[in-house]
DNA sequence: CCATCGCCGAGAACACTGTTCGCAGTTCAG
DNA sequence: CTGAACTGCGAACAGTGTTCTCGGCGATGG
């Protein structure tokens, strides 16, 4: 099997294979996860449908790339944001993850919806989407270990102090020992509000407890909870 | 229209509408939201497919009420949970919620996706959801408010007051005057805190930065954002 | 150069979905 | 008792994901 001559089939595939991804991820835009037809994309990209399934073993690999897309897309916003403004301090840089984390989310709700919404029916997230789906934690991650070094002031252990040692084991296999757990804690945290204030505007609980300025109160948020991680002095 | 001989005829109608209800909750946890299928409803109880649009005017209607029921589902849980440690003082009663939601989620998953998770496709969540949604929300609010009365110190509010004041204004409307904007702000952000980390969890996002212990991270977690609120002392 | 093998697309088919319509039968109201 | 409203059924339509079979075309081995 020459490797010349194989690419010319192979690039043929990659480049119908790369059109279905668009196609789908345009739909996706549009009619948002659930919504996602097969046969529409296959309309659109005028083929017959089940000449799709030559390029996918069934939809939930199609699902599963445009994740993988999804993840990488936000992740990329928000590296980027942050590498901004990266020499500002662990403030800046913290807003400026929060900030990009949210405009992402907003300019592509339904891209959102797919990857921090409810599971779709049957589905079961591959490995393959724990990378990308980690970049965001990582970046958190790696601020906080910087804000560690430059001195930043540890937080005292609560009383649960080998508890949550024992709790968040795992998590700390993957980072540096010197992190204090009160720190990988706080990282969690931040994490997890970051997500929820997200999810709640994007997916319209916001409209209940109705405000009239979701950036501002964004921003007013994200900040405060800063302080509480300790990215940001009272 | 003599009430007394209607009622056979309604009671029989209602009964049949419960059990459509009953039944689909009950698809509801084994399928998901999604997955929910009118006709397999129908196949459950004996009846054809066509006959369920007797009481049905579209899938959606059913959707909503099960998203209502889910709603008061929950929110009783919380109520009940808060009302059995009312008078121990507002940390506990913030954590009774906090844990009461939690249980609730994890126990009923399916339900927490449908009224917490992405919206399907065409769905738009009619005015009736909104009472019971905010059951939570209320009592957040309302324990806010007996702290506040019970001497609870005001975090004394950021530069951007006034810009904060406008932001929160249409939530305000529903609150006694005397409310401070930041209690306002601390209110929402310990809902939004609960409803992130309870749906990283449920959802799953919680398996990639693992946690050994999650009930355990849990605790410690709404335990430190009581302590932002100002609910419990540090 | 030619035969061959593998890939690719098309079309039909199956099982499933939500929803509509027309037709019966039952049950109630006047 | 008669007429009208309500209820359920069966068939049908348009849509979905998926499988299978078939024909053709391109690259490959002799």
């Amino acid at each position: 099997m020459p490797p010349r001559a194989r690419l010319a089939r192979e690039r043929a595939r990659d480049a119908v294979t790369a059109e279905i991804l668009d196609v789908a991820r345009a739909q996706l835009a549009e009619v948002g996860p659930g919504g996602l037809s097969l046969r529409a994309v296959a309309r659109e990209m005028g083929m017959a449908p089940s000449a799709l399934f030559r390029y996918l073993p069934h939809k939930d690999a199609l699902l599963t790339r445009l994740i993988i897309a999804g993840y990488d897309s936000l992740g990329e916003a928000a590296e980027a944001a942050e590498a901004a403004v990266h020499d500002a301090g662990p403030a800046e840089r913290w807003m400026a993850i929060c900030h990009a984390t949210r405009d992402w989310a907003l300019a592509n709700p339904q891209e959102y919806a797919l990857i921090y919404g409810s599971p779709v029916p049957g589905y079961a997230a591959p490995q393959d989407t724990v990378g990308p789906a980690t970049r965001i934690p990582r970046l958190l991650m790696a601020l906080l270990g910087d804000a560690l070094a430059a001195g930043l002031p540890v937080p005292a252990p609560g009383a649960d102090a080998e508890r949550m040692h024992a709790a968040i084991a795992p998590l700390r296999a993957t980072m540096p020992p010197e992190v204090p757990d009160s720190m990988v804690v706080r990282g969690l945290i931040g994490w997890t509000h970051l997500f929820g204030a997200v999810s709640f505007e994007v997916f319209g609980h916001r409209t209940f407890d109705v405000l009239d300025d979701p950036a501002a109160f964004f921003d007013h948020e994200m900040r405060l909870l800063g302080g509480l991680l300790g990215l940001i002095p009272a």
